[in-house]
DNA sequence: TTTACATTTAACAAAAATGTTAAAATATTC
DNA sequence: GAATATTTTAACATTTTTGTTAAATGTAAA
């Protein structure tokens, strides 16, 4: 059929698509520019994709694959405890997030909305594991039961991809080198933590 | 000069590109859809605004110059309670995005990171302010110390923006409609709130 | 009513981007 | 080395988009 070539030919452009994807946007992203960054030419990128529009489909697809995992965190398992849970999600999440980048796949998501609807029953699937998990400690009186357990989700969240996706201008903002931002985040994943079950323990009144 | 015409037919045309742009990004919009949306002709774009480069700048800069009246939140006023500063903030700060969007920002500043560069000494000014007023209330002893300003910083903007420039996904996650789930976020800025001035709270140990 | 500006129309120019093709060159495998 | 698959080259077709222009029409104000 075909040798070792053709596969890392086309994990080669696989690769450049993904950052140009990634940084740019579909719409922003120049097929001369993917050919230019895999060492190719533009030929043979119709050669392998067909197109444009469907190199994109593979590169968003995979980028939501991945997210995936990272939901089943929160299968039931009386071993842990719920505070190690939580901190190795948040741990592993914002590990995560360094590589990929949940604005690429927000920004794509909201150009068309279709990417998000037609896929993955699975992803929510994982939301929900997260929801019932946090609704069973509720009921175990293991933590303050009047926060929404959306709520959870939404913060959590929040306070892991945005500090990464906003990278750029936090660290303009406060006027240091992405560096020095990348360093001083080394300490954020625990400070959150803490922050979580701080809020989650449960407190009569 | 010109009367009043030409005034509001600039300003039209304002309002469409703010939405177009907005919602697709620079490359993603195009100046037949600007001047439908305004209903006009996509000549009378050129003869107000030269080129689309140029009528972006100007959005641009608009949605940045709405972004910082709200950094003066944090001047001093030893009138004014940390805590009820930190309510303000929140509640404004999220009633702001949801009419603007800070998404918009962050990705044309990812996509042309001069965007920021160039503007606004303004902008870093408020944020200063910001830290100074944290180191403040350290130093008086009126919250713990031990939490870097700058995180407090990343937190409360990520806690506020995250959940409005996600929620399509957020939404999408929870199976919750978009009416529904801007229905759940009215009880967010107070929880976000309390939360906040749980975390800050002066602990001695 | 004349002058100046605002707006439309419609055609066009130019550039940028995607996609196609055929033929030649290169590499791989049998 | 013959056969097969991969890759390059280069030219071209097509489409999309931005930007321009000139002429006609409308409108408001001096």
């Amino acid at each position: 059929m075909n040798g070792e070539t053709s596969i890392s030919t086309e994990e080669s452009i696989l690769v450049a698509a993904r950052k140009v994807f990634e940084s740019k946007g579909f719409d922003g992203a120049r097929m001369q520019e993917i050919s230019d960054l895999a060492g190719i030419n533009r030929a043979l990128l119709h050669y392998y994709f067909r197109s444009k529009e469907k190199m994109f489909e593979r590169i968003f697809d995979e980028a939501l694959e991945r997210l995936m995992p990272l939901l089943s965190t929160w299968d039931h398992d009386p071993e842990e405890s719920w505070e190690s849970k939580l901190k190795r999600f948040i741990s592993t999440f914002i590990t995560f997030l360094k590589a990929n980048s949940m604005l690429f796949l927000l920004r794509e998501i909201i150009r068309k909305p279709d990417l998000l609807a037609s896929r993955t029953k699975k992803y929510r699937k994982g939301v929900n594991k997260f929801v019932h998990y946090f609704e069973r400690l509720k009921a175990e009186q293991l933590i303050r039961p009047d926060v929404d357990s959306r709520y959870i989700y939404i913060i959590i969240h929040s306070l892991c991809s945005f500090p990464l996706m906003n990278a750029i201008v936090f660290s303009y903002s406060l006027r240091i080198s992405g560096k020095d931002y990348e360093e001083l985040m080394k300490g954020y994943p625990e400070l959150i933590s803490d922050l979580m079950i701080q809020l989650l323990k449960y407190q009569k009144n």
